[in-house]
DNA sequence: CTGAAAGCGCTTACAG
DNA sequence: CTGAAAGCGCTTACAG
């Protein structure tokens, strides 16, 4: 016998309410909830059967297993999933790593495509935010040793060399979304960067477009992103299509922290743009909230768009289309259930027949771009 | 000693790559990642000292502390929660419980402000997302049995009856967030919606507005809503101000299964606000999503607003200020911290200073009200 | 098809 | 301050 003086209170938890007293009596077991013992002693059969029952799996009869589901529903009993990861090694959990912040256009709905697949499939999925490059340093001097989750997927973040060669080692799937490179990963699905800027430039090109640009993003160097990929595209896909040099703009983005707000940043960045000698009638933006903020800033100066200056996003977000934005659509919750599907098929041990999936971006025309006018 | 044979493989996942074998083996048990008892024994200390130690509880001398700490980092040890849950009864998870999808503006705000005080206390936020009324039931069924969180947010979910007894008798704490009513719930977060109405009809009525009406959403009866609470609000809030029953009118909301899209659900409220024989000359509007739908509808038809008609909304989302609409501004990432703030509290068994918070809005005066214009 | 038993990796009184 | 030992609630070979 278990000495019950050594029976420790679990779960204890005192109602604000001022009875204070503990909620339900129904099991027999007096304080508490029913555990697997409780059910297997009420359908009078032994743990292992109402184990093999409640998960369909195992050789049970059907008349046992009809019985211990009824005595399972009536005792309100669920398996506790502590229990079953402990004994059977599984957590029955993703974890979902992103930056920054879960209240972003991307990352809520990479949450939501990945919850969806999933959770159909019975995991729960756990996120993670990584807000400085200590956190991501931290995560995964961690990630080796952690048994808490079955699988990660890693959404928007640059993995320096180091971070590769955890993942390469890793003991459990790895799926890079929006990646900006196959990494370490076991998986990755991300957007065809050369192919949308490509589109992006051959619409200013058939506009009549000579002079064009690219404009980066403020970038926070503690942050793990890097618009040079996107950037270089838009370089590699202007020469393509005979554009020189002369004629080819990249707007830097500078460090953010040098700035008080984002409106500042967004200014500074107008202000270099028009200044330019040459200036460009057309612009590549590398996210259509940076996007919108140029276009209100360039018409609150007094710079026509798009009869001076042509605007292209990037995303396809919420505002755009309210912004009349012309710009590159991508589909996150789409890219989400992809990647959330490879990690499935990894955690089973399946091979993926594409492993890593890179998707096309769909130009979408409004009201940003126009024929140049002469200046 | 332990059966070999017996000895499971956990957690086996077979690599993509085609060399199929198991990553790391870096400690000396072989296959696999470190466990407590690793720890031990590179520490030369009991299991319970490296507990203790790791975790700052209990008496543990600052010597052995850092030479337990040091010797888990190298071996990159991460404690078990499923074993950690299960020995201590504790789960350090938190359920937040949804509807519809986590990409909503709310949801997502509401994830992101209960993780940023529930991730700083240690603990896991699980969202769970009910799509229909059967979901609904089946959470609530096994919900006083669930051992697998230490706490629940409920989001925007109206309760029934049976619901609010299933939450009275819970021995886990339960928060409401965007609650319509106290419920069964320990704490709740709510706005104040009977406030925020007055504020509405106080701005109409001092611009001079004699004929008002409020308009609800399309309505899902699947769904788990009910606008009728904001609506009864407007009506108390315009006869407090001395709007007699005939200047006040109610646009309800129709069953959204009749619309083949929310843009025909958009055009059909639009017809009946303007087909009315004496059309109001001011709206208030359950959600700035609709008000900005039935803003652009009014303005396609040719009905100016704000000159022929003024429009308030309701949250103040990421497009309102973009479609400068007046509107009611709240703050859902500030009030899912309070929430997780209130459920925290209670899984320490600490009294709530405030159980019911009831916040108020902002109303923001941007271009859709005006003084209305003779007809 | 079913049961007895070992084991999963921790935590926590208890006893020094 | 530290260790030995019981126990948390399941799963899963193994043996019928």
């Amino acid at each position: 016998m278990r000495k019950l003086a050594q029976r420790r209170i679990v779960g204890a938890y005192r109602r604000s309410a001022s009875d204070g007293r503990y909620a339900s009596d129904k099991s027999d077991k007096g304080c508490g909830v029913a555990s697997l013992k409780d059910v297997a002693a009420a359908a009078g059969v032994s743990e292992s059967t109402v184990s093999r029952a409640l998960r369909g799996t195992g050789r049970v009869s059907e008349k046992t297993r009809a019985r211990v589901q009824d005595v399972a529903n009536q005792l309100h009993f669920t398996l506790s999933r502590s229990a079953s990861s402990l004994a059977s090694g599984k957590t029955m959990r993703v974890t979902m790593v992103v930056t920054d912040s879960l209240n972003t256009w991307f990352n809520a709905a990479a949450m939501e495509g990945a919850y969806e697949v999933l959770s159909d499939a019975g995991y729960d999925l756990v996120p993670l935010v990584v807000r400085t490059r200590d956190d991501l340093k931290r995560f995964f001097d961690r990630l080796p040793g952690n048994r808490n989750s079955d699988g990660v997927i890693v959404v928007s973040i640059m993995l320096n060399d180091d971070q590769v060669g955890v993942l390469e080692d890793l003991t459990m799937p790895s799926v890079g979304l929006d990646a900006r490179a196959i990494g370490g990963y076991s998986g990755t699905v991300r957007i065809d960067d050369a192919d949308s800027m490509r589109q992006a430039v051959r619409l200013l090109h058939s506009l009549g477009h000579r002079r064009i640009g690219f404009v980066e993003m403020p970038d926070n160097p503690d942050f793990l992103f890097s618009a040079k990929l996107r950037s270089g595209a838009f370089r590699d896909a202007a020469r393509e299509l005979g554009y020189d040099d002369g004629e080819i703009t990249l707007f830097e983005g500078r460090d953010v922290s040098r700035f008080r707000s984002f409106q500042d940043a967004v200014s500074e960045t107008a202000t270099r743009i028009i200044s330019q000698a040459e200036r460009p009638t057309a612009l590549c933006v590398e996210t259509d909230d940076f996007a919108i903020a140029l276009m209100y800033e360039f018409r609150r100066i007094g710079l026509r768009v798009p009869e001076d200056i042509s605007l292209i996003g990037f995303d396809d977000n919420d505002r755009s289309s309210m912004a009349e934005l012309t710009t590159l659509h991508q589909d996150p919750v789409a890219m989400a259930r992809m990647a959330a599907e490879k990690v499935l098929l990894l955690m089973r041990g399946e091979p993926l027949g594409e492993p890593h999936s890179m998707l096309r971006t769909n130009l979408i025309m409004r009201a940003t771009t126009a024929v140049p006018e002469g200046r």
